[in-house]
This record gives C-alpha cells, sequence and structure tokens, in this order.
DNA sequence: AAAATTAATCGTATATTTGCGATAATTATG
DNA sequence: CATAATTATCGCAAATATACGATTAATTTT
C-alpha cells in the first residue's frame, strides 16, 4: 500500500469508534445483530437457514463480530450460542452518541 | 470475490446504516469530521497541514465522505470549503440510534 | 498572457475484505 | 469405536480500500 511508515496515532475514542464501525459496515453484519435481537441468542446454524451465504462465510463474519468485542459465544457442543456482548455494545452505543453529539455550529457556513 | 451471482437485497435502512458505518470506520475519516466540528467550516489545505498524509490521500478520503453525504463541499475558487452536511448526518444519528436502540432482552442467555 | 495557488483525479502498488469449497476439530449418538 | 452433526479454519480468487506521487483543472495574481 505505500503506506507512510511511521504509524499515526489516534486517540483511544477515535480508534475505538472507527473499530466498531467497521464491524457494524456490512449488511449481513447487520442482519446478524438484527436476528439475534428478534431471536435474543441464536446458533451459526440458524443465520445459516436464514441467510443466503455459505456456512463458512457467516463464519466468518460472526469472527468478525466477535474480534470487534460486539457479540459473545457460548460453546455448547456441537454448536456455539451466540448473543449480543451488553457491555461492548453499550460502549459502542455511547461512543456514537458522543460522535454524533459533536457540535457542527448551529449556522451552517455552506 | 467469487460472489454468489444473485445480488443479495437487504432493507434500505440496513443499506444505509452499513453504508453510513463504512464512512465512518477510518480513523482519518473521524478526524476529519472532528476538525470540522471544532472549526465548522474548513478547506482542504487545513486538513492537509494538521493530518500527516498526503494531500491527494486526503482528498480522497473527503471524496469518500461526501459520497456517503455526510459533508458537502462548497467551492470557493481556488478552493473548496467543506462542512456538515446536517441534514443527512441527522438522518445518519437517527439510524445509529435506532440501530443501538434494538432490544436484545434484558436477561443475558449467555 | 504567464505564473502561482489550490484541490481533484489518474495511475500504480499493496493491503484488506469478502466469499466459497474443502478440510479439520469437537462432541454426541448409534 | 464408527458415524453424524455442527462449526471453525485453511487456501484460494476476486473485489475494494488505502496511500502515494504525478498530473490535470480551475481560478487568481502578477
Amino acid at each position: 500500500m505505500k503506506r507512510t511508515n511511521q504509524h499515526i496515532v489516534y486517540s483511544d475514542v477515535t480508534e475505538q469508534t472507527a473499530r466498531f464501525a467497521k464491524a457494524l459496515s456490512h449488511p449481513v453484519r447487520l442482519a446478524i445483530l438484527k436476528h439475534l435481537s428478534n431471536q435474543s441468542c441464536c446458533f451459526t446454524g440458524d443465520l445459516v437457514a436464514v441467510l443466503p451465504m455459505a456456512q463458512s462465510t457467516i463464519s466468518q463474519h460472526l469472527k468478525e463480530l466477535k474480534d470487534a468485542g460486539l457479540i459473545q459465544g457460548d460453546i455448547l457442543p456441537p454448536r456455539v450460542k451466540y448473543c449480543i456482548h451488553q457491555e461492548n455494545w453499550n460502549k459502542a452505543k455511547r461512543l456514537f452518541e458522543t460522535l454524533f453529539n459533536q457540535d457542527f455550529g448551529s449556522i451552517s457556513c455552506c
């Protein structure tokens, strides 16, 4: 990518917000969260039945949501039950509230 | 990408939320919005002076924010003044409020 | 009209994301 | 112990994203 060699440092808030935003930036992952909201919890297989994607693909999206900290998996062999990670979900909620409560000035200048 | 040949259709809300999330998923773009909040408005050059990235790179990030609808550019030759797109910003705010107000059940099942 | 200023766009290189099938891993069932 | 069920992971291919320098475009200044 021909990056600048020194890694740029951003504030923790900025990094975390970007990280959560990235996890939420794919329609399938939003659909997974929606399903998780309807069902409270679900197995990987439930999602595979509902979403028109390969099992491995859905597994990968679940991994990304998990890596971002938004969901957690409970191993109940041979299945895995997923649900929201309440604490981190609330953290994300607060970060986006902060983001959107930024004041851009009531008088638009454009 | 060896995609599934039929394009999957998601709800407008899901598509829009994902689109906004993607625009917000890069630290530099969040930094641009922050600067825009501090200054109300700014020229491309102001950002180039503040952020440790090439002019072309910043221009590209501005384009992405603009394509997502989050900012708007006002041409004042030879410069361009950017500021938030209030209407779409509020729309994004509402979408994320909806997203985070999803109820995942008070009784955690994991 | 020539030079300077400012920002967008082009071309290119590299990294990351997305998606799939195949395979492996784990545990329950027969 | 073999088989079935379920999910994660691997390996690959293709699409996107990211970053940069060079160039172009538009307008002002000299």
